[in-house]
Parts: C-alpha cells; sequence; structure tokens
DNA sequence: AGCACGCCGACT
DNA sequence: GTCGGCGTGCTC
C-alpha cells in the first residue's frame, strides 16, 4: 500500500509518498529514509501511485494519537496558510511525549518463561546478542507504551487550589489536616504549593493524596476567581445546536456565564471542551471562573508552561476524561479525544495568528475542526471578527444587553499637552471618590522618538529602519522593533549641537506626568515586556483591592475582564492605530475600544483623539458592532478585501536592496493575472540589516495562487520569503 | 531543515 | 596535490 506522508521538522510544504505492507492509521508516526536520513514522518492518506517509492522502515507508536477531524484540520491549514505540513503536525505530537514513553520486550510465547521487561532492564540482564535472537526467533517482541512515565512538574511551579465548592469539599473532607488545607486555600483563593506546604506544615505526599481524591487540583498557573464577578446572563442562554454561535458585547465573565450550562451538559455527556484564550494572562482568571462555577478538572496548555506541565495536558486530553482544556492559540492542537464543544474567547484578537513558521491561525483551524466533527464552536467577545457577522447566521448572534455607558470625547485637536485638562479633572474628581483609573497608552517607554531641536534629526535604529524610543529609567534609546539599544546622549550626531530631546509620549512618561499631578496617588506602570503574567495578575488584583488608584498601560489593561472599581477608562491615544498602512487598523482600533470599555461597568470612558470625525469613533458611541461591521463590510465588498477574498501578503527580505527589488519584481510580474497590489517597499523597509519589500494578492482561488507562488519562488529560489494569508494585521 | 555535490582558496 | 569553506539543489 502507498501512503502519502508529512516529514517531520522539514519547511515543506509538500508531502512524499511511501509503501508499507500493513495498514496504517491516519496521523500515526512512523520512520522513513528521507534523503539518506532517517526521519519521523506522519501519516496523511493512502493513495494510488504505482510509482516506485521507498519503504516505511517501521511504525513508531503502532497507533495514531491523533482522530481524522486532527488530521483532516492540518492538511487543511498547511493549504490555507502556506504552512509545512510536518510542522504543523509536530505541534500536534510534540517530542516530548517520546520522553514519557517505554519500550518493553513482551514474550510472544510462553516457552521460556520470560515476563514482560524494559528494554533497558532486558539489555542489562541479557544482553544485545540475546535480544537479537529471541527478535529473530519471534520469541519475543518490543512494544512501546506511551505515558507510561506520569510528568511530575516541580513544586515550586505550581499552585493548588479548590477543585470543589466549599461546601462540598468539606462534606468530602475527613481528616484534620484536609480541613486545614481547604480553609486556606478558600480564604486565599489559593496558593504556590510551596506556600501552602509552608503554612501549613502538610506534606506534598499529603497534598498529593487530596489531589487524587479530587479535593484539590494543582495547576501551572494561579486562578483568579473573584474580580468583579456580577449577575446572571444564563437564563438567557442559547441552545447550542451544533452550530457555529456568536456571544458578543458584556464583559468577559458575562459571556462566560451565558455559556455556563453549555459547558455543563457538556462536561456531564462525558465531552470536553476546547476553550480559547488569546493570552497567557486571561488564562488564571478563566481557570478560576471554571473551577468556582463548574469545580470540574482544567487542564491548560499554553507556551508559557513547563515541558512536564504541558505533557500533563497532552496526557488527559488524549485520555479521553472530560475536561476544560484552557489553552492560547498553541490549545488548537491538542489532541483532544472526545471533544464536544470549543469556545473562543476574542475570537478577533491578533494573537491567535501565528506569523513564525508554522504560520496558523487558530481561530479559524478550531472552527474548520468544530464544523468537520459537527460540534458547537462559540466566539465569545466584545466584537467578534468582522468575518464572524459574514459567516454566522443573524438568528445564532447572542448579545448580551449593554449597560449605559459614560462615554466622552475630547479633541486632542485643540489641546496643548498629552494629557487634557478635561481628563485630568476626571481623574481628581474619581480618585477623591477613591475609584480606580486606567489609562490605556499606545506605546512602552518615555518617548517614541527623539529629535534633535536644532536641525530636526531624528534617531533611527542603525540595523532597522524605524525610529528609537527613549526609555528613561534605564536611561537609553531603544529600537522596538529589533531591541537594539545604546546608552542615551543627547549629542545630536548630524549637527553636533546638545540638542536632542524627546518626542511623543509612552507609558514612561505618562507615569511621570501623572505622578507630577497627582502626588499622593498610588501608580502603577505596567509594562508587558518587563512583567510576567503572574506580576500582571497581581497588579490587577491590588488594583481592586484598592491598593492601586491609576493603572498606566499598553493593550495588557485592556483585558475584557471587568474591574469593578474602576471609576474611569480613558484612551489617550488608542486612535494612531489609524495612522497605520493596514486595510484592519479602523477595525482593529473599534475592537479594542469596545473591548477595553467592557472592563468599565459603572464608571466613565473618556477618549482623547484627534480624528474626532472618524466612523469609528463616532459608532462607539452607540457600541453599535454590526452597523460598524455591516458598513466595513460593504467598503470591503467594494474593494475586494477579506471576507469577500483572501488577501495573502507575501514578503521578500534580501541582503541587498536592489537584488531584492529585482527578485519580488519578477515574482509579481510572473503572477500578472493575479489581483496584485506592490511590489513596494515595505513600510519598515530595513528590519535587523535586511531590506523588505513585499505585495498583496486578492484572490478567489487560494490553492491555484499558492501553486503559482511556489512555481515563483522555485523559479527565483526560495530564501528570504514570508507568505501570510489573511493576517489580522499586515506582516 | 539536513545532506550531498561542487567549485575555489591556503595548507601538509 | 587535498582539506574544507559554504553556495545550490533535492528530498518519495
Amino acid at each position: 500500500m502507498v501512503y502519502e506522508v508529512a516529514i517531520s521538522k522539514v519547511p515543506l510544504r509538500k508531502t512524499f509518498l511511501y509503501s508499507f505492507e500493513d495498514s496504517l492509521e491516519l496521523g500515526e508516526r512512523v520512520l522513513v529514509d528521507f534523503n539518506n536520513r532517517n526521519a519521523i514522518a506522519y501519516v496523511v492518506g493512502l493513495v494510488d501511485s504505482e510509482f516506485d517509492v521507498k519503504v516505511i522502515k517501521e511504525r513508531i507508536d503502532g497507533s495514531s494519537f491523533l482522530s481524522v477531524h486532527d488530521v483532516e484540520m492540518i492538511k487543511w491549514s498547511s493549504e490555507q496558510f502556506y504552512s509545512p505540513m510536518g510542522q504543523l503536525f509536530d505541534l500536534m505530537i510534540p517530542s516530548f511525549v517520546d520522553e514519557y514513553a517505554e519500550v518493553f520486550v513482551e514474550p510472544i510465547s510462553d516457552l521460556l518463561g520470560l515476563q514482560p521487561l524494559k528494554l533497558k532492564d532486558f539489555l542489562s540482564t541479557y544482553g544485545e546478542k540475546t535480544l537479537d535472537t529471541y527478535l529473530k526467533k519471534g520469541y519475543v517482541r518490543l512494544h512501546k507504551v506511551t505515558a507510561i512515565k506520569t510528568p511530575r512538574p516541580r513544586v515550586k511551579e505550581l499552585f493548588a487550589t479548590l477543585n470543589l465548592p466549599l461546601d462540598k469539599a468539606l462534606h468530602i473532607a475527613k481528616w484534620p489536616y484536609e480541613y486545614d488545607v481547604i480553609n486556606y486555600l478558600f480564604s486565599k483563593e489559593g496558593a504556590k504549593v510551596d506556600q501552602l506546604i509552608e503554612a501549613t506544615g502538610i506534606s506534598i505526599e499529603l497534598l498529593r493524596k487530596m489531589e487524587r481524591k479530587g479535593l484539590i487540583a494543582f495547576t501551572s498557573t494561579p486562578t483568579l476567581g473573584n474580580l468583579g464577578m456580577e449577575g446572571n446572563d444564563s437564563s438567557l442562554a442559547p441552545d447550542l445546536g451544533n452550530e457555529e454561535w456568536l456571544v458578543v458585547k458584556g464583559s468577559v465573565e458575562r459571556r462566560f456565564k451565558v455559556i455556563l450550562n453549555a459547558l455543563k451538559s457538556t462536561i456531564e455527556k462525558g465531552k470536553s471542551v476546547l476553550y480559547l484564550v488569546p493570552l497567557w494572562s486571561q488564562v488564571p482568571y478563566l481557570t478560576g471562573m471554571i473551577q468556582r462555577y463548574l469545580g470540574v478538572g482544567v487542564c491548560i496548555y499554553h507556551g508559557g508552561i513547563s515541558k512536564s506541565q504541558k505533557a500533563l495536558t497532552w496526557f488527559s486530553a488524549l485520555k479521553g476524561e472530560p475536561k476544560v482544556f484552557v489553552g492560547t492559540r498553541l490549545g488548537v492542537f491538542l489532541p483532544i479525544r472526545n471533544l464536544g464543544l470549543v469556545v473562543i474567547e476574542s475570537d478577533e484578537d491578533e494573537s491567535y495568528y501565528q506569523f513564525d513558521e508554522p504560520v496558523y491561525d487558530a481561530v479559524r483551524m478550531a472552527r474548520r475542526k468544530a464544523l468537520s466533527m459537527g460540534i458547537p464552536i462559540v466566539f465569545s467577545s466584545a466584537t467578534g471578527r468582522i468575518d464572524d457577522y459574514f459567516n454566522v447566521d443573524r438568528s445564532r448572534i447572542f448579545t448580551i444587553p449593554d449597560d449605559s455607558k459614560n462615554i466622552s470625547i475630547v479633541d486632542m485637536r485643540k489641546q496643548t499637552s498629552f494629557v487634557s485638562q478635561k481628563l485630568l479633572e476626571r481623574i481628581k474628581d474619581n480618585l477623591e471618590e477613591d475609584r480606580g483609573v486606567v489609562i490605556a497608552v499606545r506605546r512602552k517607554g518615555y518617548a517614541p522618538f527623539i529629535t534633535c531641536a536644532i536641525c530636526g534629526y531624528t534617531k533611527i535604529c542603525p540595523r532597522c529602519d524605524v525610529a528609537m524610543s527613549f526609555h528613561k529609567s534605564a536611561n537609553i534609546y531603544k529600537c522596538h522593533q529589533c531591541g537594539y539599544s545604546e546608552p542615551a546622549d543627547d549629542l545630536c550626531p548630524r549637527c553636533g549641537a546638545r540638542a536632542l530631546f524627546p518626542r511623543g509620549y509612552g507609558t514612561e512618561r505618562i507615569e511621570k506626568i501623572f505622578r507630577y499631578h497627582f502626588p499622593s496617588a498610588r501608580i502603577v506602570r505596567i509594562d508587558s515586556d518587563e512583567m510576567n503574567y503572574s506580576m500582571i495578575l497581581h497588579q490587577l488584583v491590588e488594583f481592586e483591592r484598592g491598593q492601586i488608584d491609576i493603572l498606566i498601560g499598553t493593550r495588557v489593561v485592556l483585558h475584557g475582564f471587568r474591574l469593578s472599581r474602576i471609576g474611569l477608562l480613558a484612551f489617550l491615544d488608542l486612535d494612531g492605530l489609524l495612522f497605520q498602512p493596514d486595510y484592519n487598523s479602523r477595525v482593529h482600533l473599534f475592537q479594542q475600544l469596545c473591548q477595553g470599555s467592557e472592563m468599565v461597568k459603572n464608571g466613565e470612558i473618556v477618549i482623547q483623539s484627534s480624528e474626532i470625525e472618524s466612523e469609528v469613533i463616532q459608532h462607539l458611541f452607540t457600541f453599535d458592532t454590526e452597523g460598524f461591521y455591516l458598513k466595513e463590510l460593504k467598503k470591503r465588498k467594494d474593494l475586494d478585501y477579506p471576507p469577500f477574498s483572501d488577501l495573502v501578503q507575501t514578503v521578500l527580505e534580501s541582503e541587498d536592496a536592489s537584488i531584492g527589488w529585482e527578485i519580488i519584481s519578477s515574482c509579481v510580474s510572473s503572477l500578472s493575472d493575479e489581483k496584485i497590489l506592490g511590489p513596494v517597499e515595505h513600510p519598515v523597509f530595513k528590519m535587523k540589516g535586511k531590506y523588505r519589500f513585499h505585495f498583496l494578492i486578492k484572490t478567489n482561488q487560494l490553492k491555484k495562487t499558492m501553486l503559482r507562488l511556489d512555481d515563483a519562488f522555485m523559479r527565483l529560489g526560495k530564501k528570504g520569503w514570508r507568505v501570510f494569508v489573511n493576517p489580522p494585521h499586515l506582516y
């Protein structure tokens, strides 16, 4: 039989043909000779072929970890996102899987009176020769057992939480030490395991016993369940058929409660839930809600946890016990055995799109899988993607009733300072009422530009084509594109004057301004690159507890979780997004404003804008997502942008600017009958010392277009190309 | 990605 | 003469 296989770790979109005598399962791993070396390959199909092909050397696992739906999803993604199929499979079967497997030597007949032995024990007792002889004579066979070793994450990495509602836990508990642990965890809403051991003096062995009893759970992220929990909308919950649903508006927890019944009934039916969130920092919040309202096992999966943590989750996905799998985009690669429901939080978030190889869009992958399995998928979001309003039937859009929002817009064209007088007044009022203030700023650092007051020179990164920003606390100039930095110095390299000064503002400068205006306020700045997610979380908890008055940050502060203490949310410069050369930037701005605004319940929102006539800002007053999207869809239809076509951005990176231009021009001319915008220099022309060009293709025949791209790359050399299909923003 | 093949420079 | 630099091309 001839099989089509994808080769592991190879950056090729092609598949290859190999033959094998026995029948193989879809998605199983096999060992093949690939270009004179051993390679792992994934079986993706059975084909009719009379080609003379190589023979598959051996089966690696003896069966497949993946369902046909998983295999279909990967094949589709490889085509859809122009990604190497083998690399996508590598994400579904991570290499750590093998570290928890064990090979056994098993007797086939009773003749020798042997017991099954671990391979290494057999070898040390009988030696290699005996094994060879026995194998040849057919006395024994090798059998690989996966997941026989249990992943044991280090205690200091773990957090403990109550796994059951308090009353149930107290009912099940028997021993005094169990009550101690339950009380401690209930009062603290979970704790790091080493702290728990220290505080209660109870050993890890006893804690593990409690875990086995189902009283407590170990997770690798803290859970956080008590940030502004609020009213119940679940009576309004739609009855999910096997279809896709949109639950829009409201905060994360209000939307969560709408689908709570669906989550419950999925688990009760013995099925699992895949619950995706954009960023790791949102995982603890969600696991907290799930444990509080569902009391079921939660498994987490994202790039920020250790290998053994990932292994635990991966093996439970494979086992098929009904669980809720909470993860980031990586979660879409979990081979969940008995998937019954997919939920995607804030599906419009660009984090679901991976720009590194292998490129993929986890939302579209999850949707594809759910639709092919015939299970429901829920997009839960303040706004949703613009495509959602194109794909999803109106009757399946569930809209959470708005609460009244008090929005005001300050026209910054009439202002001379970064922070308007009106905003300063509103902050002052809120601080006097002891209400929290959240400030969203688009940029990090002190100032995004450094300019010479005499000659007008702007400091540019020597390796990239972008302005360097100033970070005052570290006293450096830094390139946000490549990370290059140098000590700050006001000497202008062009005119020699000591006249370089910071222009514009970032979070650091705003912090300084507020410290001047509100010297007694407790002000905290959150910078995503300087803080890990548990620090950010810690700040949010402190904010809710009233220990922080003003929270300043970039996107990280716009998480969409309702904070009951917010009296004022201000967007200082978000409309700057509109100046980005990106077909999606208007939609993106609208989405960020809406999601941010959902954090506020009884407070006000102030938007500083120099674009107050912009449609985006005007629509925001009514939070009329549908109205805005429908207008936007009409524009996109006229201009043939997604979802009315597939947009393919092709980027070329080249050492030499003129050679690069020649190559990309030649590429575009060979695609003459496609609808192409470009080629042009990339908005960031020089990046890490390389010159970049790009062009956009709008196509209605994606497959055909990609074959032609393949041809062009083959002819022009495969180096330096990057392809992005329907990216949430241009690369 | 690997790995072989291939065509030029500095070495025993 | 040949060891080895890494440019190019191919992998069922």
